[in-house]
DNA sequence: CGGTAGCGTGTTTACGTCAACATGTCTATG
DNA sequence: CATAGACATGTTGACGTAAACACGCTACCG
């Protein structure tokens, strides 16, 4: 009789009978001993600890998530894991998480398709979580809405705040005012905007933001050039503003674009900051290092993660719904990729 | 009597037993047919289906893996996550797991200390996981190797092949030899090596190849200078390397600390490629549009992670142990950061 | 027409844990 | 010295699911 040669049923380790066995105690001793409750004498204590180490003992999570109807897990489904701002937030959702004795469940979408996201959703009923995070944009959440099991706590981040889910998000406003703004103060007379695809709110709300503080200084407003978050599209939105000698400072909605337009810019000759001055979005650990030094707008994607976190905790936990969105700031970092417009 | 006014025991949903009673059938049925089985009269698999969607019948994932014995669950120990590597790897894992049917739990260790890795494998032991992948460096891991839990699959990417776990990992060694060879090919005498941190091996191996490639080559070898992996240490060594007029081309280990290296000799007024050529090692998304594109060692961190995942899987479903390592090829991109030596 | 194989369905049971309740023991108090 | 109270420990049962087995019906065969 040798060990697996059951494919179907596969025995993990040893269960509490197991411990109590060795250490001859009952199997409740042992499960006091293992949720370290208080009420068990020192010295069987030691006999059980050491009856767990003989056999190896690991609690068994499933019996233990049938038994209290908790997993103490949060899904989190994503759409694009390597797009930079869902990694860092991911990251921050996972810490959190975690030493909040929460186990994280990653839930991908596999591609965009309609259809994609609603067996996600589906998946999704059939996961072991007590809440959900949606760190997908909102656009494609509306598809599949319907999908989402009744009674499950959500958290949704996004800059959207029409939903029924508590919805947490960097201040996307403020940031992109914060850059128009600088670009402005330097005394540039018009900002242009390199904005993010139209399928994403936080795009929206960056450039709407844009459109209205130039408004609001009674500057005209160029037309918005939209491109896709990759510094392939910001490279060929740079290859085309070169060309254009009124643009003297653009705001581009994130870090990659930005890169990839400042190489467009070297490579007609247009110097940076000299003639014209770029403002990024995000601040990526290399934004520091572009060439120049990237003026960027840095979000706390710590601080969403976390938050996100909290909030859907203190759904599960206390059935708390704030439908009141929470907005994290934004901060402008100056570099060297912004200076006054030449005089001319 | 309002819903959830208990907070230890929430009730989710209903169960077999509800579905059953409403669809008159005994719960075996019902779960004959909520797991596919053919043997379920078309009539009654429709009532049953019927009952379902009125309940809003979700299977219980809980119970479901303790009857089983299996959770389909792997869980991912991760060291830093927003390390660029690791989250292409982790991206590809995610891909892979759920096409296969599995689900992925995220491990975080939350910091380096000796401590906090134990903790994260101690508390892996409590994990509703069949397997793990560990993406942590192996350094780390020795530290804590005891506290893996006896009889858990587990799948290493790294390296390092002197353990008891299945390896999967990037080619280092011909990688660095790549990158080596094309900078000797070019003209140049020799060439310097930014490496990695010394507690990597993956640094370690790309270290050792370059030094071996030389060596074969009758090449002086340079001394190795030591990064961390971040543009700033990058940037660091440009500012130092710049004032060397022996160097010609640079090897550096990955492309953040090349686009660091990349600022500091601009700023140092060096031309790249003409003073001196660099080539990288990633090919990050952005790597083409560094200033100038740079040359690189393109690694597939979506084959690393399919093969880890088919190799958990393997071992998890059928009790297989590769221990021969799988070495992943990389692919040199070549751009325009790389050039023959000025004539002097 | 007796036997049996196949099929749809129901019944029982075990998976590992933990709350509730029950029991036993030891100490403090009137 | 009887009794209550505190505290350590044991016993029972239920969580939702699915395998194993049992049952009864129909179809087919010699």
């Amino acid at each position: 009789m040798t060990a697996g040669d059951s494919p179907v049923r596969r025995r993990r380790g040893s269960s509490m009978a197991d411990v109590a066995r060795i250490a001859g105690v009952s199997g409740q001793t042992v499960s006091r001993v293992a949720n370290g409750k208080h009420n068990v004498d020192a010295t069987t204590r030691d006999r059980v600890l050491a009856a767990m180490r003989e056999v190896g003992y690991r609690p068994n999570s499933a019996a233990r998530a049938l038994r209290n109807g908790q997993f103490r897990s949060i899904g989190v489904i994503v759409f694009e894991l390597s797009s930079f701002g869902n990694t860092r937030t991911l990251d921050a959702v996972a810490t959190a998480a975690t030493s909040s004795g929460y186990a994280v469940n990653l839930l991908p979408v596999l591609d965009a398709t309609q259809g994609a996201v609603s067996t996600a959703f589906t998946r999704l009923g059939e996961q072991a979580v007590d809440g959900v995070i949606i760190l997908i944009e909102a656009h494609e959440l509306d598809e599949a809405e319907v999908m989402l099991p009744d009674g499950l706590p959500v958290v949704v981040v996004d800059s959207s705040a029409h939903y029924d889910y508590p919805v947490v998000d960097t201040d996307q406003a403020q940031g992109a005012r914060l850059a128009t703004e600088h670009l402005l103060d330097l005394g540039h007379a018009t900002v242009w905007h390199l904005g993010g695809p139209s399928s994403s709110f936080a795009a929206d709300r960056r450039a709407r933001s844009w459109q209205q503080t130039l408004t609001a200084r009674r500057c005209a407003v160029p037309p918005i050039i939209v491109g896709d978050w990759s510094a392939d599209s910001g490279y060929a939105t740079g290859l085309q503003l070169a060309e254009n000698d009124d643009v003297t400072a653009i705001f581009v909605a994130n870090d990659h674009m930005a890169l990839g337009l400042l190489r467009a810019l070297h490579e007609k000759g247009r110097a940076v900051p000299g003639d014209i001055s770029v403002v990024g979005f995000d601040d990526t650990a290399e934004s520091a290092h572009y060439w120049p030094p990237l003026t960027t707008v840095r979000q706390s994607f710590a601080e969403v993660g976390r938050r996100s976190v909290d909030a859907l905790i203190g759904q599960i936990q206390a059935g708390e719904h704030h439908h009141q969105p929470v907005a994290v700031p934004t901060e402008l970092i100056v570099r060297s990729s912004t200076a006054p417009p030449r005089r001319s």
